[in-house]
DNA sequence: GTGGTCTAGACCACG
DNA sequence: GTGGTCTAGACCACC
């Protein structure tokens, strides 16, 4: 499981990690019952404070995507797949629906939205060989 | 000049009025020379702190959009209109990249990206008559 | 608002936090809209770090009990009230829901049980004059 | 000797596995002399791991109630049906205590206590046929 | 002034 | 080894 941090969009760390861990199992690359990294290695591979790790896993059990197995770490729930998987786009609607409504209120024409939108896309796929994924 | 404050998009409220005061520029709703509403007035008309409209203000002196007439106000400056204009789409440009960056490292394929953003688009032209704009 | 920390219940400090801001709004002691204390000022009532009061009045945003106001703090939902009445008797009654179930799965009779709550129940309303309360 | 070990009552498993047997030696079901399941045999019994099973042994035996029987395992001590006859009410007792005093300073009255109490009660009673007991 | 984020590190409970 | 709690303190954003 792969996560770059970004420390520049915004995004608070801790709900970068809550996000992707949710992103992951959507896409089953964390099946249920599997345990998530521990929250000392996910600190060290991310070179981040533990605390923050912590947090974020915190959240993730108060939202029923994560379980504590005692002693052993913490488990993907059995109910977290159908959360994630309606979550997934939602996530994502949510912020689009956030900047085209400012773009939109303002001024800025479908048109250019689309051209916008086209252009960006294209940038990203260009810049990470063909596929989309971590 | 109508501005809807939305305390709940994660930009910060004196940023929303400065970028709106910015697209206000650029679409020619507020003139050369124009004066800005005054704090005291646009802080009641948001329902929201002075401080807080005094805050954006203040940001749009340092860019050179506005500059303070003695005793009466402050205006839209000559050079307002070019700046505002080219920060127009790259105000919007830079948070759809950050959106599309997030869903393209977690997954969501181009496809996904074009339907979700076709039919938060329609979404918005529908919701708001036929025409953007204030 | 009065408040006393029990650090021998089990119940870690943040745990105590919140139930008791939610009996303090189920009881109208904090009315709808009301600021409750700020995180430094409840942090030093209570002689606790203010991250510990940082942490509980988290968890009540996170359930809706509590919103931001930007800047002056946090203030008590219009919800608020529903979800803390109902919340009142299930956060007592799960905890003696284990305790009777324990007693009763290892051979305690009911009559032991009924004799033992009475008990109990007279010395905590001899100790603490007539009526319930902070 | 059956034992149901609850996951999500705040105590912790050996702690669970402590009172039971205690309360077995107080109630005859385990007689002195007779020897406990072995750490092994109760793990697989309870699917716990079995240094939680060895972690309450410990503890019983440094209470006084387990002794070791060289090679054989562990057996009830001569001494354990009286301290453990003395503790059978005070192990509940003090959970009790504990609940109803953070109800009780919470400003639930002792009618609503009561009515909590029985109702609680009666269902324990019809939920396990009429008598208490393993 | 307010809350929020993050870091650092101690200590505990559990398995 | 695991996560959880709590403390301490720095720094930031917002109003």
């Amino acid at each position: 499981m792969h996560l770059a941090i970004d420390t520049h969009n915004g995004l608070p760390i801790y709900e970068q990690i809550v996000r992707h861990v949710k992103f992951a199992v959507a896409n089953q690359l964390l099946q249920i019952g599997e345990h998530v990294p521990s929250v000392r290695d996910m600190a060290t591979r991310l070179a981040v404070n533990p605390n923050t790790v912590a947090r974020a896993y915190r959240d993730l059990q108060a939202e029923g995507i994560l379980t504590p197995i005692r002693g052993t770490g913490l488990a993907v729930t059995p109910d977290a797949v159908t959360r994630c998987r309606s979550d997934r786009l939602g996530m994502i609607r949510s912020r689009l629906q956030s900047v085209l409504k400012e773009a939109w209120q303002n001024g800025i024409s479908a048109d250019e939205l689309r051209s916008l939108f086209n252009e960006e896309l294209t940038r990203l796929a260009s810049d990470t060989a063909l596929t989309p994924g971590p």
